[in-house]
RNA sequence: CGGGGCAUAGCGCAGUUUGGUAGCGCACCUGGCUUGGGACCAGGGGGUCGCAGGUUCAAGUCCUGCUGCUCCGACCA
């Protein structure tokens, strides 16, 4: 490729908009352009990255068994009703009608679709195991995009799909994809966790998350410092604390005008933050939940929507939730409350091992000391649950040591679906013995988007992108500091022909720009080697080849130059 | 969804307070000069000032409504 014809507007200032390093970059090396809040258009090098993944994964898929279909990005509402998923699914789908006034989504995600596909035509134990995919664009409305595309309202997504007679099959298809996953984001040159996870809306029993350590991930990670225990923060389950046993005193009601957080009643009651529980109330559809952690610890919400059975993640309660089941913003507890049809209440754990604590006594400017939940709990009312955030002072639930947290962009998923979707919508096949029995489903996803995002994330410096030779837009940039110099141009034309002809993927840097302008731009879009002639090139018939990653430069005779830079770009 | 901010040339911004000819830097075009880290000189092109209404002799500037973008928050009872 020839530098004078590439379409890479790339930028000496950053639009003022841009808040994440891949973001910046990909603006300024002219690879993207925002068309709207949260879309975007691939420039010539974003798409021949993104391609190579795309490569990388269509390999990884072949070798796995997976055959490659496509999908309609516009889905019929039909099938979200079978699934049960059209109401639950929410503002995130970007819904739309047609003349007739159908309705119908833009594709977030394509479960019911695939199922749709397969139920008609698979019916045989004979047909499994079956899996396919499909790299397409998807659509969510976030909330609030953000990062560039980091978090996009549309994005590039290979989803895939495994069916199974049983659950043997499912364990052997996830494995199968799992592998796959690991050395697709291993071939891209990422650093990539596998953490287990939860498996959120799209629904099923066991998932891992394949993080993109970075500094800044969107996820939280928590992972021991010893064992390979790896988890996405919110399915840590922290082991109940204990303290040492205390003689029960009275029941106590004291007055605490305007404590409203923990923080505010242990300063004006001079108590340790570990003295008090935390009340924080929830509404998961429709239900309001009272969860209760030590004064110290938070809430996770996943863990709270498991322990309720809710199909959708805890939202904050409303003002209006709190009026409808009658408490008392600041000064709850469930001492003295019982559950009813709207109302639940859910205890973490350690909360049941503390003595003498400070709670809310359900009244303005009110609170309770001396609270003994074993005691002051109505044991029919609530629901005790591991409920609360774990956190790095808690130990691995593995191996009992240290855990650290680190922050990650979740890049893939693996989930096992179990019957959720074949058994909503009738995707039935006959085993060997004839009798009629629910697909067992897989469902497994790479943001492929987002990987791009995430290797700039982590790979680069103040002068740009850092690209993992795998998916380096181009391999080879040559830099001719002088495109007025016959000599000079004639001897970088040689070497790029003859790089192209040993099939090196390479980029003559022919502008006629001043040397500066050629190695700013060089470095910004980083290419993983920058091949610089000069002068001084044909005087010795050397040249300087410099590795984008570390700095390191070879000198090299010319004749050399084509096998020196194909065992560097090996190391890469 | 709540709260802020912004919207003027491709990008980054000034001009709005106090209404009176549309500006600057970068980028772009032409010529010159320069060529190992985003040079320099001269000349030039490019804007219905987000949209719609209103006030006024006169609106980028004042008023009303809308749209878009963006940041923060949704951490806590």
């Amino acid at each position: 490729m020839l530098a004078s014809k590439l379409y890479a507007p790339t930028l000496r200032e950053i639009p003022a908009d841009a808040d994440v390093v891949s973001q910046k970059y990909m603006l300024k090396a002219g690879l993207i352009r925002k068309m709207a809040g949260g879309i975007y258009t691939y420039l010539p090098l974003a798409w021949r990255s993104i391609r190579k993944i795309e490569a990388i994964i269509h390999e990884e898929m072949e070798k796995s068994g997976a055959q490659e279909i496509m999908m309609p990005i516009i889905q019929p509402s039909e099938l979200w009703l079978e699934s049960g998923r059209w109401n639950v699914y929410g503002a995130e789908m970007i819904r739309l009608k047609d003349r007739h006034n159908r309705e119908y989504c833009l594709g977030p995600t394509h479960e019911e679709m695939v199922t749709s596909i397969v139920r008609n035509e698979v019916k045989s134990y004979k047909q499994l195991p079956l899996c396919l995919y499909q790299i397409q664009n998807k659509y969510r409305d976030e909330r609030r995009p953000r990062f560039g595309l980091m978090r996009s309202r549309e994005f590039i997504m290979k989803d895939g799909y495994s069916f199974d007679q049983d659950e043997a099959g499912l364990d052997a298809s996830y494995h199968t994809m799992y592998d796959a996953y690991s050395r697709i984001f291993d071939r891209c040159g990422l650093k990539v966790r596998p953490v287990e996870a939860d498996s959120g809306a799209i629904g099923g029993s066991n998932s891992h998350e394949f993080m993109a350590l970075a500094e800044s991930g969107e996820a939280d990670v928590i992972h021991c410092t010893k064992c390979d225990y790896a988890a996405n923060i919110e399915i840590g389950r922290p082991a109940a604390l204990t303290e040492a046993d205390e003689e029960a005193l009275p029941l106590e009601e004291v007055v605490t005008p305007n404590c409203k957080t923990i923080e505010a009643v242990a300063e004006y009651l001079h108590l340790p933050i570990e003295k008090t529980i935390k009340a924080v109330v929830y509404n998961v559809d429709g239900l309001v939940v009272l969860a209760m952690v030590r004064g110290d610890h938070d809430v996770n919400e996943i863990a709270l929507q498991h322990a309720v059975n809710g199909a959708v993640e805890p939202e904050m309660a409303s003002e209006e939730d709190l009026k409808k089941v009658g408490l008392t913003a600041g000064f709850i507890s469930p001492v003295g409350l019982h559950k009813s049809d709207d109302f639940s209440m859910v205890v973490d754990e350690t909360i049941m091992n503390m003595h003498n604590v400070c709670g809310g006594a359900n009244k303005v400017d009110a609170h309770y000391i001396h609270i003994n939940p074993t005691r002051d709990f109505s044991a029919d009312d609530i629901i005790v649950a591991p409920i609360r955030l774990i956190t790095d002072t808690d130990v691995c639930p593995h191996c009992g040591s240290p855990l650290a947290i680190a922050k990650g962009i979740e890049v893939g998923q693996v989930f096992k679906l179990g019957t959720k979707y074949s058994q909503s919508m009738g995707a039935m096949f006959l085993d060997q013995n004839g009798k009629s029995k629910p697909l067992i489903m897989g469902c497994y996803g790479i943001g492929v988007s987002r990987t791009l995002a995430a290797a700039i994330e982590q790979f680069h410096d103040e002068d740009g992108i850092i690209w993992p030779r795998a998916i380096a837009p181009y391999e080879v940039a040559i830099v001719p500091v002088n495109a007025k110099d016959e000599a000079l141009m004639n001897m970088s034309q040689s070497l790029y022909d003859e790089l192209q002809k040993e099939g090196v993927e390479v980029l003559l840097d022919d502008r006629k720009e001043r040397a500066g302008v050629k190695f700013k731009d060089a470095d910004l879009i980083g290419y993983p080697l920058r091949i610089t002639i000069s002068k001084k090139s044909i005087e010795t018939s050397e040249i300087e080849i410099k590795v984008r990653k570390d700095g390191q430069i070879v000198m090299t005779p010319i004749d050399e130059a084509v096998a020196v830079i194909r065992n560097l770009l090996k190391t890469l």
